[in-house]
DNA sequence: AAATAATTTGACCGTCAGTCAAATTTGGCA
DNA sequence: TGCCAAATTTGACTGACGGTCAAATTATTT
């Protein structure tokens, strides 16, 4: 049964890529299984066989784009620099995959809340807390590195501390910088500056050297797109900042 | 018509008591307009002659809660003591409230996205607008003015910058604090301490006089319980830290 | 007490996630 | 090729729920 097997993967990653472009077209409410059911040109059944609920499938996209996140950040994190240059490239990685998937944090908010994880299949729970967690390991090896080094001193923050910390600021600060109002409090009109000036911040904060200010980081950034991310329009702008 | 409109006015109130109170034990999904109004002994019809939807319903709630959080800005950010001091005080009264109203966040979150702000009236979205940009006015104030007193750099960062940083951290800090897996990744115990510990890096990254490690802040925060918070019991576990 | 205005009600409608018996297709066998 | 059984697909159907509105009820005026 090795045809039969191809063509359901087949067929389910075609499912998955409509539903991820209604997603991002129409958030979760402003389409239904019979809608998708059309664009896929199978029955509303067929769907079923792949997907327990709405959300299970949802979550599947979901955690799709979490495993880009998650492999982007592994690459991001292999960059050649100092431990702080290579988290830099992981908070570039990150903005670039926002700049890919621009609903992607709501969507992700929109998971833990509610019913969401309730009605979602074991095997997809489980999928998406592994993607989780390898993004989560690549910010804390380098942070668990830098403080084996010497960039990055052991006190008063703990590596989980620290980890935490760049995580929270990062969702928060991308999920901040999509909502209408705060953009023109703050006056933002690039989407991914704010994410990696915060980001500065924190590095900063946790007195991760080289500092901000005592070090150009240009060069650095100019590095790192040219080496991971050559063929992204997203950065055009930016970098003379 | 006086009392009339006393007595429309009382029922309001009644509805979005018992909405709150569902929203916090069941989320969005699990609960019907049927049931709210079994719980408030009206009918489903006469709910509607309050508000335009469950979703325009779900907002006055929120809006209610960001009202509560505004004014525990205001009342903090008039706290006696250096600019810092005072931010730092805004950063106990948004952790507060955060203990009240657990799922705050992922409420506001739930808002954002999806269809919620095109199913609610008009004034009730200007009013939740209105209740934002006091707290945002809260913490800028502060900064505009430890700018002006030169308790913290104008450059590299503007006021709006910090301001956003800030709100970002906490935000992001308030929605990661309650992932169950990000708690075990990190360790996490007590709910509010990864939200204060992230604003101050995110305040010394500002270079915010007078820095983590050069003041000791553990008598601030005593009187900031003491002075804002007498009646509350979520702070004392965590003021020996 | 009757007439009129204001308010409340819940039966009803449309929508949509999810189900399942019937229809269709596939694959093996003579 | 023709036939049968197993596997797969389908879409009509169900239940649940948000939202509506004509009828019933209550309040107010005359």
């Amino acid at each position: 049964m090795q045809r039969k097997e191809r063509e359901f993967l087949t067929r389910e990653a075609l499912i998955v890529t409509h539903a991820r472009r209604l997603l991002l077209e129409k958030g979760f409410q402003a389409w239904n299984m019979e809608e998708l059911a059309g664009a896929v040109e199978y029955s509303k059944g067929t769907l079923y066989q792949h997907f327990t609920s709405k959300e299970d499938l949802v979550l599947e996209v979901a955690t799709d784009a979490l495993k880009q996140r998650a492999d982007m950040f592994e690459k991001a994190s292999r960059f050649k620099g100092r431990t702080r240059e290579r988290c830099r490239a992981i908070g570039f990685a990150c903005c670039e995959f926002a700049a890919n998937c621009p609903e992607y944090f709501h969507i992700e908010m929109m998971l833990k809340s509610a019913s969401f994880w309730e009605k979602a299949s074991d095997a997809r729970k489980q999928a998406h807390a592994f993607q989780g967690a390898r993004c989560w390991r690549a910010v804390n090896h380098i942070i668990v590195e830098a403080m084996a080094v010497g960039d990055l001193p052991r006190e008063p923050y703990s590596a989980e501390q620290a980890t935490f910390a760049l995580v929270s600021v990062t969702v928060g600060s991308h999920l901040m910088v999509q909502e209408p109002h705060l953009r023109v409090q703050a006056g933002i009109t690039n989407e991914m500056m704010p994410v990696r000036v915060n980001q500065d911040m924190i590095c900063d904060g946790l007195r991760w050297k080289p500092f901000l200010n005592e070090f150009d980081y240009s060069e650095t950034d100019r590095r790192i797109v040219k080496e991971l991310f050559p063929n992204s329009v997203n950065w055009h702008h930016s970098l003379d900042s």
